[in-house]
DNA sequence: CCAACCATGTAAGTTGTTACATGATTAA
DNA sequence: TTAATCATGTAACAACTTACATGGTTGG
């Protein structure tokens, strides 16, 4: 088996703040938990069908024809509160700017100057991205219950995109003899 | 199309610094990059005959019977070099930890505890294996000439479990209003 | 009316893990 | 002699992405 999967803990999780359709999960999962998780359509509509036949959500016909809002059952919120509370797995470690980092001195200087600068822009697109995401979620609905979790994921991409700027500061030096450019 | 495999990136890499058997090549893997990278045996071994029957490394037996040793040839050194030049591509992001802090509302606080207690020790435990990790590499071949690119590597682990340690302290007051065990 | 968005769903394909099968060698 | 380690490989399965197909609705 490959590590269990934890779309259905993030589906229940958006079901548990506000009934939404399939569309509107996926939105609300890319919008605000963007730069922490991801769902695509093609794991969120067979999970949506599964959860209900669980008894887990339940769903009436939507605003729109053809379309299905669901709603958290009782017993969703249960197996929601046992998802929540198990040990969060990590996905295996793949990442890609630090597997080029190692294997470094086979790159041109350059190459890896450009390296650095797309995670130095990166860090400070999160950064920005966080800004705007703090504005949003104050007039989001539940924010008065969830404020405080919310902010808190925030600030560990916060403190997370920090350190990033701070190793490319460290490693241009270290690594390309800091060119004041 | 899902996005490209990298697990040749990371086997020539590997290559590129010594000739290896394919159990040695995920062992360094996992020694040396384990935080920062992951391959299983099912994606070693047909990634080295790809590799093989594409030219880009070529095999002898090996000392043991029925084992092969890998050494990378000139144009496997050329193809790293554009693999390691292309953009990283990051992966989708799924944080398990985040995913469930941000619906932390639906947990009693003493799972929340445990969950910031976990990320605590594990960062902390990395920060240690960090160490160890620092003082294996400078025995390591070829530590002379790929050196500063393994420290920086090792350097950006530091930083991430730094922020970490950083965000379980600020969160633990945050949320849980700061018991003093 | 046309573009953008809302909305659902499936099929094909890729990536990756895990478990299994097999056997040689080394150290206690 | 027995456990651990070295060593290779495959088969089954799980997870996930992407592309496609379809069509309704809203706003300019």
């Amino acid at each position: 088996m490959a590590r269990q999967s934890q779309t259905s803990t993030a589906v229940l999780g958006v079901l548990s703040i506000e009934s939404a359709t399939g569309y509107e999960i996926r939105r609300a999962i890319a919008e605000i938990l963007g730069h922490f998780w991801h769902e695509s359509f093609g794991q969120i509509y067979p999970c949506l069908a599964e959860l209900e036949s669980a008894g887990l959500i339940r769903s009436r016909p939507g605003e729109r024809a053809g379309s299905s809002r669901f709603e958290i059952t009782s017993a969703g919120r249960r197996r929601l509160r046992e998802l929540l509370a198990e040990p969060a797995t990590p996905q295996p470690p793949r990442n890609g700017t630090l597997l080029r980092t190692f294997f470094g001195h086979a790159l041109p200087p350059a190459d890896l100057g450009r390296l650095l600068d797309e995670v130095e822009s990166q860090a400070r697109g999160h950064l920005s991205a966080y800004g705007a995401i703090r504005d949003g979620i104050a007039a989001e609905d539940g924010y008065d219950e969830h404020g405080p979790y919310w902010e808190a994921t925030i600030r560990a991409g916060e403190l997370a995109a920090g350190a990033q700027l701070t190793w490319v500061v460290e490693t241009r030096a270290a690594l390309l003899g800091s060119p004041v450019s």
